[in-house]
DNA sequence: GGTTCTCTATTCATTTTTGAATGTTAAATC
DNA sequence: GATTTAACATTCAAAAATGAATAGAGAACC
């Protein structure tokens, strides 16, 4: 009677289409490899049309799978909003909240504040998605989003925590080693802990009128987390939340004025979501937190 | 990972909702009743939130479930969209074709044409859906639809294959019988076959100046092919399609002028299914053979 | 008032779908 | 050039989903 295939393997040939191929897709679907194989297949058998290339790296869909794609998305977006309409129309305590928040925040900060909301909340889950990529809300790959940019979607409801000013960063240990910069010029002559592709840093020395090469960050590392431990361990001079260094032991926020632009803090969650009582309450608690932590007021943070 | 429900159950709650049963939905989306409420249920579990409230005539979709249909109801527009994508892609010549018209056209008319096309095109199935209601070729509830007014959506192609005359008929038995009328003032006289519910007759005669009651009419029904045959069975004067009544031995139309506006008939198809040979090759042969009809050329139909 | 119809809920055997494991292949890496 | 990695294909046992059949219960109709 309805000839239309079944709607899961649209969402299989999505899947396949945003990650390339079956293995990503079922990762990212909850699947397996060989699901999303059979969905394909038989979506292209029920079609009666071939829609994506095969090779061993993965599968290439061809012009018709794109253009296919474009509604399957609109659909995707239409369900997953029919998802958000639903987290926000129930009104129970329990379940889960997924976090999202960069790689600093969530190993750095977050802990402390995770460990207060659990015992206020017991009966709320939490899920933390550490990622310096932004997730997308709007597809509820989290309810709740800590982020460092102003949100623009609409949807959304954010709210501005306040501003960490980034500063440079040593332990003791170095300092006493190496001696302690007074100045700019000093801190050129130091040894540097930085990213290895972007060039933010250098850019911004570049503009206060500092000529800096990137050989002189000693230490490379595209992994923020990692740059901090470097700091910790007294390797050389990093650039960090001063926040954040303030509450560690053994490291100095030196005073240096670099004028790079404070790291501002907003705190997002989707609109229907904000209904939520579950959603709301761990909102709350994760904006009271963060605004103490941006404050400079919580308790000592002790690191592992 | 992943904690939005299966698309699946999205497409049974969508089907519930437009139908307001399970059983509906189970026969409109090719499933068992049981699929469907187990579906409904894993739903309401996933969500965590009521949606439809249960009585012995159906079920009644709460606020929520209301809400939440808007966003699934677009899901479904975009996936039907994408399946007439497909449709439109594939280039084979064999499949299925599906044909809604009028439950005149299809009993009366499309027999005949439909054995011509079987002929012509033999790796095509032909489904017809006899319908008085129109399909929504948007859905896909139909590739081919052989419409009595002008489709207005801008994503079909139509065609207006000319317009057929409703003229009284009645058939040669009855003549004898009763006489035959000559004029319209003697037709009100006469027994006359006609819509059980719609007015649109009565109203007719009433803008032309003639007084008409519904008693007038001495057999009533809603079903236009059951009046049909009642006419060539000679009960009484029916109204009916020129062309139809020409080529039905024993009935005969009269010469009598009521200023029944003529039946338009419109040809219409999906613009992306238009790409598609298979029911490209249907609609040309469709247009023929309601073209050949309606100018009245084709061989006499035998009715059985 | 009885009968019929249509609905949901439940049960159970069957079918279908699924995924862990394994094989295979090509590109990337050391 | 050997090794590792990541991808698709295939197999088969296990799990899940499905539907036919049945029961029960209210609404509509004669």
């Amino acid at each position: 009677m309805n000839r239309e295939p079944d709607w899961a393997l649209w969402r299989s040939f999505a899947g396949v289409v945003e990650h390339g191929s079956l293995s990503g897709a079922a990762r990212a679907l909850g699947l397996s490899q060989p699901t999303i194989g059979r969905h394909v297949e038989t979506l292209e058998a029920d079609l009666g049309l071939a829609l994506f290339e095969r090779s061993l790296t993965g599968l290439k869909p061809n012009a018709a799978a794109l253009r296919l794609y474009e509604p399957v998305q609109r659909a995707q977006a239409s369900l997953a909003e029919a998802a958000i309409l639903a987290e926000g129309a129930q009104n129970t305590e329990a379940g889960t909240v997924r976090i999202t928040a960069s790689v600093m925040i969530s190993n750095y900060v977050l802990p402390g504040i995770l460990a207060a909301i659990r015992s206020l909340h017991p009966r709320i889950a939490l899920e933390i998605i550490p990622s310096d990529s932004a997730e997308n809300l709007l597809m509820r790959e989290a309810d709740i989003a800590v982020r460092m940019f102003r949100p623009t979607q609409l949807e959304l409801v954010t709210r501005h925590l306040g501003d960490i000013p980034i500063v440079p960063v040593a332990h003791e240990a170095y300092l006493a080693r190496r001696g302690r910069p007074a100045s700019l010029e000093d801190l050129w002559s130091h040894d540097l802990l930085g990213f290895d592709r972007s060039d933010a840093i250098i850019l911004h020395a570049r503009k206060l009128g500092h000529s800096i090469a990137r050989g002189q960050f000693v230490v490379r590392s595209d992994d923020q987390a990692h740059l901090w431990e470097l700091t910790k361990a007294g390797v050389g001079i990093g650039f960090g939340q001063l926040n954040l260094a303030a509450r560690t032991p053994g490291l100095v926020a030196l005073p240096i004025e670099l004028d790079i632009p404070p790291l501002p803090i907003w705190l997002t969650t989707h609109r229907e979501l904000f209904t939520s009582h579950r959603i709301r309450a761990i909102y709350d608690a994760v904006a009271a937190g963060l605004t103490a932590y941006i404050n400079g007021a919580t308790a000592p943070f002790s690191p592992r």
